[in-house]
DNA sequence: GATCATGTTCAAAGCGCTTTAAAAGTGATT
DNA sequence: AATCACTTTTAAAGCGCTTTGAACATGATC
């Protein structure tokens, strides 16, 4: 009648937790009343059910997750794969708002986030290794390259997700949300090449990376559609620090035919930009324009009332709560066909940008 | 012999995993020998292991997780708990690097990483949550506040934990890794003392941190230690945001006894700060010095050879790193006393200090 | 009083693994 | 051929939960 161990070596642990049976006994009720009464089932007295859930609530108990994901067959749990550079040894910085986002959700439906940064060559394995142990009901993806096999091996598996971005080369058909990032750079592109600047710098990702590429794109055609050629030596690609906007802008600012605008991805390189900028003792906004994407990053908010840049601007927070949501209803009914999710992002003027200093070209096609 | 369920409705899902009874069936051997053989048993013949091995490798087996988590009462898996202000709504930009730093150790052993972000306020219920769902063997407590509740209750509960900072006024025993943030802002604000600032602004993160209050601490102390008086209106602290930093620069900049020298928290605002320096026609390292703590986060290195911030640095990734050894030492034996980790910031020499502009006060006490 | 429907509770099986205690095999020694 | 020591393998129990199928009340209906 009295479970005390003698001789136990982790006697000195705290009170270890209750569990069904003992409350169960407790009670005088089955486990099986007790199961369901604390689960919402409709074949409990009411009655009954009060009395377990206030039993339940004075003796702190809470089911064993393990033991209950065993019976179920379901973890509760969601698997993030944050890949880690393992050229520059670099975790983007946007993951943490992302999962911030996400959390929230996953908190509400009563998941858990389970977490792994690995090397980006390493990730694939990752993924087997959730798949195969079952520690996870489904998987976000992040970071999505061109071409990536990671898609195709999670439909293989099996295992719901979601992938945060696109693969332009993955021809099967899955779950994705997106920033519409070819139509914001064009957008932004057009609108620096109307404010009168010709000779702008795209500051981008590697290029790797599905959502690098796509704004590439959107700059070429901004460019394209305005009747402008895209100089090959305006382009840059590399992961997005504030050193790499800062060397990149010194740079090209340095170079006889300097650029007027940026085009920048991020808002962490454009705090590289705005230095450079500044360095060469030149204004931001007035003898250089600059654009950059902005995920609105909780500690890196673009200026207070009047933001400090004009940004394309899409919350990666909120992408991070649409894609928990996605997933958990993908666990709920996997065989539901695969949702799309394309979020536009506001063009925002701030103080980065003006009109181009002198006019250089005539406005008219070449 | 053939496990095709008609009329099963998750029939589309791809081929679910081999589980421990069917690999021994395969072999012809009991699931105790298998298991044995998997897990390194000695009793198992070394020919029976290396056919089960590669039988295992071939089907491509691996234990389910729960089912071995519930046999062997751990999880393996650990949990960070990592808060969201709730006033800011923002996440700690530092998190994903310790993240990474903590992710590689538990990679190496085999932990999962389970992580949940809650409200600040919100955070006990989240742990005692870990704790009684029974889904971790151990905890990270991160971003410490000068009285943190958490320790107590964690202790209580008996779950092993690490806590990344320290608590100054909890007397319990406990395992931490921590800056020595006193003595980092201590030598920092003697080193601008001895370049001849006397009016050296202290830029702080929250003063309920733990590690803001140390900090300020040492800054308060290395004044003292050279004979000045700490000017309350110097003394600033926020969440460290650019924002705040440039603000608060401007601000101090714009008044009438403005600093020369800033000493800061977090390099995200001392871009902020050196951002004000810069709108004010000054120059940083010669009109205004800057010394900034650097948590090595990989998007924000200070500089490539020659650092642009002076900077107390101690990299956050190690701590991630330190913490989670520890954390799976203690799970390993959780009777052995708790061990504390202090680590000393390197004080770097980059091109944010010299010396100050014009001498004000004799050097001697007052 | 037998039958039925309905509401409520329960015993037992099973999720996939580890681990205890026992059994079976193998030579060597008597 | 019996005994012993040792190595190798196994059956079965148990981890804490859910869930199936059966049992037990209760009152209404015939």
């Amino acid at each position: 009648m009295d479970d005390n161990v003698p001789g136990n070596q982790s006697a000195l642990k705290a009170a270890r937790h209750m569990n069904l049976k003992e409350l169960s006994q407790i009670l005088g009720l089955s486990q099986t009343t007790v199961s369901r009464a604390l689960n919402g089932y409709p074949e409990v007295a009411e009655a009954t059910r009060q009395r377990v859930r206030k039993a339940a609530k004075t003796h702190n108990y809470r089911p064993n997750a393990r033991a209950k994901g065993l019976a179920t067959g379901r973890a509760m749990a969601v698997g993030h794969v944050i890949p880690v550079s393992s050229s520059h040894e670099m975790v983007n910085p946007v993951f943490a708002d992302f999962i911030a986002g996400a959390s929230e959700i996953y908190l509400r439906h009563g998941y858990d986030m389970v977490l792994s940064a690995v090397a980006d060559n390493r990730e694939e394995h990752a993924y087997r290794e959730f798949a195969a142990k079952g520690s996870v009901d489904g998987i976000i993806v992040h970071g999505p390259r061109i071409a990536d096999a990671r898609i195709g091996l999670l439909s293989e598996v099996g295992l719901p997700f979601v992938v945060h971005g696109r693969a332009s080369d993955e021809t099967g058909d899955y779950n994705w949300v997106d920033v519409n990032n070819r139509r914001a750079f064009q957008r932004a592109t057009e609108f620096l090449v109307d404010l009168g600047h010709r000779r702008i710098a795209l500051i981008n990702g590697l290029e790797v990376m599905d959502f690098a590429a796509r704004r590439r794109d959107g700059y070429q055609q901004g460019l394209a559609a305005r009747g402008l050629a895209a100089d090959p030596l305006l382009i840059h690609s590399d992961e997005m620090t504030e050193a790499y906007g800062h060397d990149t802008a010194r740079a090209l600012l340095a170079g006889d035919t300097a650029p007027t605008a940026f085009l920048c991805s991020s808002i962490i390189a454009a705090l590289g930009i705005r230095r450079a900028i500044e360095e060469a003792g030149l204004h931001m906004g007035r003898d250089v324009s600059v654009i950059t994407h902005d995920d609105e990053l909780s500690y890196l908010r673009n200026g207070s009332d009047v933001p400090t840049f004009t940004a394309t601007r899409s919350s990666v927070r909120q992408a991070g709560r649409l894609c928990a949501e996605r997933l958990i209803e993908t666990i709920a009914d996997p065989d539901q066909p695969p949702h799309h999710h394309l979020l536009e992002a506001e063009l925002t003027v701030g103080l980065s940008t003006g009109p181009a200093p002198r006019p250089s070209a005539p406005p008219a096609a070449a």
